[in-house]
DNA sequence: CGCAACTTTGACTTTACTCAAGACGAGTGG
DNA sequence: CCACTCGTCTTGAGTAAAGTCAAAGTTGCG
């Protein structure tokens, strides 16, 4: 059930026997969502941290002119709001992309966490420390590269993700979103998103249709969106 | 010495005399450092994290053309880099703006705080999840807003966490900075945000000029913005 | 004083947005 | 089985925002 997590942490930290049993503990209620349902409104207070098994979610931010701007997409493996165990409130939406499953883990039990296993917390703070690393490399992508170059980004930085927790190879993966959720990810218009997806067609880099992502030159297109996957710590330092 | 730090923390969570000790316990050795000066290069291994105490520090990412995103901008009594606790190697680089007086806090110290300290971990946790809230809305900032509209948000975010740490009141606070570290952070040409600066003031919202953000209407400068400073977690729940 | 870095402004270019219309595709009901 | 619908995708034409290039003005500092 939590396989795919503990497949992510395990990718970068050593986790004990007793660590695991730990977490399997403090796993609680299972629940199935249709797409689309907003699961957190920005100021609502939190008891629980989502951990998602399957499917993708994703956080966001609206404003005013109804212009959305998603700050994170999560996959299977990751929590979608571990940071709320702190932050208590959230400062962004949280919405269901595709039919998900997720397990629901109360915010006592992280404290129990923090409270019995202090290598586990520097584990679980590098999991949200991780998740700013990725906010960081929007930024970059938002601030400075051109239309095409983040469609390029983003599509090797899912398939990175996903192939971690065994989701993705070197060809192709699964990402059953619309052009429209890709503009409110990349700070672009659904249209701009539709011809820059249709220029990396052309050059014979990627395609991405009927909610799948063919690769056909990975080099390509990780050069053509300067992806560096540093930032996904692939590889951590034992903490 | 470190005043503004246990003002920032204690600006959101009540800290006890017991933990005060420990924060205190946990200071090395203070450094000064000239304006541009480079503290830490990306991958580079780290075994302390960098408390300011005085002056700005930035956070950046370079690309290949020569082009600079600004990721996050420190203020006085913020952590540079309490994150490189947890993922040891930076994905970034870190940079003196100004000339800056810091204190080094080794990991060690801080592995210690998480075995003894379960409630400080939490809050020192919590810090870094506020470091991605700003992450967040800078992505929006990024992504959604207008050239305007990003320079008055982040002048109305600066003067909110300026004033935080008694650095800034509603009228004015100082910004010894330039329009070029200015326009790295808002993924503008400099040449674009003097002129969105110059429509602030001619605007009569607010003035940046010689290092010192003037505002002369505070209201107006937030609304343009879009300000809600509900990211910064002005007030935070007990964790 | 004189240099270097930064600021300011103008003229022009590029990138991405807006608006609009037609095509496509999955699911629905007759 | 087919027409219909809704949401999405695709494309074209025109517009707006921000970038580029260049040059002059300003400021701080040695």
């Amino acid at each position: 059930m939590i396989e795919a997590h503990l497949m992510r942490l395990k990718a970068r930290h050593a986790i004990g026997a007793d660590e695991v049993a730990a977490i399997r503990a403090s796993i609680g209620e299972i629940r199935d969502y249709p797409a689309r349902r907003i699961l957190v409104e920005p100021g609502e207070e939190l008891s629980f941290s989502t951990l998602v098994l399957k499917g993708l979610i994703s956080r966001y931010k609206d404003l005013s002119e109804g212009q959305r701007q998603v700050t994170q997409v999560h996959v299977p493996g990751d929590f979608a709001d571990l940071h709320s165990f702190t932050l208590k409130r959230l400062d962004h939406s949280i919405m269901t992309l595709t039919p998900c499953k997720v397990a629901l883990v109360p915010h006592a039990k992280l404290t129990e966490i923090t409270e019995r296993f202090p290598h586990l917390t520097r584990v679980y703070w590098f999991s949200t420390n991780l998740d700013a690393a990725i906010h960081r490399e929007w930024e970059v992508s938002l601030g400075r590269r051109t239309a095409i170059s983040r469609c390029a980004h983003i599509l090797a930085e899912l398939r990175f993700r996903l192939e971690i927790v065994g989701m993705a190879d070197k060809r192709s993966y699964d990402l059953p979103i619309s052009q429209i959720d890709l503009s409110e990810c990349l700070g672009l218009t659904a249209v701009h998103v539709n011809r820059s997806l249709r220029k990396l067609r052309e050059d014979g880099i990627a395609t991405f249709r009927t909610g799948r992502v063919e690769i056909q030159d990975l080099a390509a297109l990780e050069e053509v969106g300067e992806f560096d996957p540093a930032y996904l710590y692939p590889t951590a330092v034992p903490i």
